[in-house]
DNA sequence: TTGTAAGCGTTATCAC
DNA sequence: GTGATAACGCTTACAA
């Protein structure tokens, strides 16, 4: 393997002049640059970055800490798009992007402590959080402690934590004024209750037109064991609808699993999806595309998501004095035929 | 952080002997061998893995590339659930996975593929090669030839690289099989043809039990910019399969988006699935569960492959002198209701 | 503008 | 059994 020396020997120029040529710090004349940048590329030269990180007391390596519920299906794929978007990012940089799956109960255990402890034991210039939980927060508190840039991305948009949070309620906001501006006068919204965002943009909306609120709680959405279940649960989901607001012709739903449900459910009932009732989606995930009716739904932008967090967690790792930063990113409706 | 020589200074004993100690290697009494680990865990000291590499010239560090069609959408999920097959491997072992990704053109050269994974890749300890292409091939025998253990995961079993391969064939071959077994006699085949081993699997099914080869060449596939066209490829298909074999009454897709294409397109033409043509996918893809009727299919072992090639690499890594290995991971059918 | 020398934390080699 | 000492490849003072 090249090193600094056979650059220096094949110059003629000291280990040192080489290194400061190849980072373009101090003093450097521009044929002695030229000489090491042509002999670098001659022989291949890759700098060891072992011997780089022992030197400087600082990790290239970028630990993306995946927490994974101990029910679901191994990894989100829209958790995995955002890691594209963070590895687009750090292309041309210096930096590694190290994957870690951490698998939680429901609290902060002795067990996530050791597997949080074997992550940030190299010590890593820096983490990024993913996945849903109130553990990214202690989790986070605890790195920070230790003095490690970190970065959450959340479901929620907090202030006090530097997050990249996705806009939820500002999507569900815009779709729910799309519908209105379709001529829909009955929108639903059906899913979880207990969780807020999704519905605040709904009902801000809702409010704003002068419209009435119909909110259907999905039951037994929170405890699915599995995603065939979710689908029968749109589907009885889609009657309770019918029972509750008959009147209804649109409704936003709380994912595209549902929706996807929804939209079997509602045929069933002899509705015509979208000319009877328009369903709307949330997250665009694969399966939007292969409904009947494909899925209009509200977007995650999951990649920008991903590339937004690393530019953030750079600048931390670069200057460490940047405040605390919260970041939301808009979501945006993708058009199909379902509304 | 802790080092070796604060455990020295508290024990008395020379670094050496810590360290020695610590890794249980050499002679070390053992009074001062448990004065040290007491020391160590007092202290919480964790190695540096840095001047570790550093010193043996060795990396910790396992580089996963995953070549990406620009036609794509990013990064194909399946080989996502390899990758955390992998990671999963790697729990409780000292090697940290990074993720690379390498977008190919059209004109891609395995020319330029190397200068990138040079680039990209600073000594890692092994490289996992993941993606379609024969680029792989070049930058498997390229890595070598660098004596840089790798492993590639293919779709094609080859005997002569170190790989990990999908039972592509023997998955399709169990599927007709199944077929058969529900008493299904005019099985046709529906996908490119221009792709063999699936191919291969049904035709060895189908001429051992005396029946028909029924190829359908879905045209268009191969071209396809976007899933949303795939699935009208799909739907034409079907009306070209009933053209050709007005008996047909089962079909094995050479996908699950194909296979979502063809239940939809069949159910146009008044076609029951699976009564009256039975429908059977490929790669159980999340959207299997979510077509109407949801697709039995042939199911990707993604999970165990990521873990087999992992497997595999290390082997390489610990002990150079293992020869060629390819290993071939079986598929197995998911039931659901299209078969 | 360039070169010399020290040192990061670890392990390998040797002498005691 | 144990302890000096010398690397590994790189960066940073500081000297020239």
């Amino acid at each position: 393997m090249t090193n600094l020396k056979d650059i220096a020997v094949r110059t003629g120029l000291s280990i040192n002049t080489v290194s400061r040529a190849l980072r373009g710090r101090g003093y450097v004349s521009q044929s002695a640059r030229d000489r090491v940048v042509e002999a670098a590329r001659e022989l291949g030269y890759r700098p060891n970055r072992a011997a780089r990180s022992l030197r400087c007391h600082r990790s290239y390596e970028i630990a993306v800490i995946n927490f994974i519920a101990p029910t679901g299906s191994g990894c989100d794929t829209l958790n995995m798009e955002k890691v594209i978007g963070m590895r687009h990012f750090l292309a041309r940089t210096d930096y590694e992007l190290s994957l870690h799956f951490v698998y939680y109960e429901k609290h902060f255990t002795a067990q996530t402590a050791l597997q949080i402890v074997d992550i940030i034991e190299p010590r890593p210039a820096g983490v990024v959080l993913l996945g849903d939980s109130d553990l990214s927060l202690d989790i986070y508190r605890h790195l920070v402690r230790q003095n490690l840039p970190c970065v959450v991305i959340s479901h929620m948009e907090r202030k006090d934590v530097d997050c990249v949070s996705i806009g939820r309620q500002g999507g569900v906001y815009q779709a729910v004024r799309y519908l209105i501006g379709q001529g829909r006068r009955n929108i639903c919204y059906a899913g979880t209750t207990t969780c807020r965002t999704r519905i605040d943009g709904y009902c801000q909306a809702i409010k704003e037109a002068g419209l009435r609120e119909m909110i259907v709680e999905a039951d037994g959405y929170r405890h699915f064991t599995g995603l065939e279940s979710l689908f029968e649960v749109g589907d009885q989901t889609a009657r309770k609808m019918l029972t509750l607001f008959p009147e209804a012709d649109a409704v936003q739903a709380y994912s595209d699993y549902l929706a996807a449900g929804l939209c079997a459910g509602l045929q069933k009932l002899e509705r015509r999806v979208p000319e009877d009732i328009a369903v709307v989606g949330f997250d665009n995930r694969e399966l939007a595309m292969f409904t009947n009716p494909p899925l209009t739904t509200v977007a995650q932008p999951n990649w920008q998501a991903g590339e937004a967090a690393m530019r953030l967690l750079l600048q931390k790792i670069e200057n460490k004095n940047v405040g605390v930063t919260a970041l939301t990113v808009p979501m945006e409706i993708v058009f199909r035929s379902s509304a």
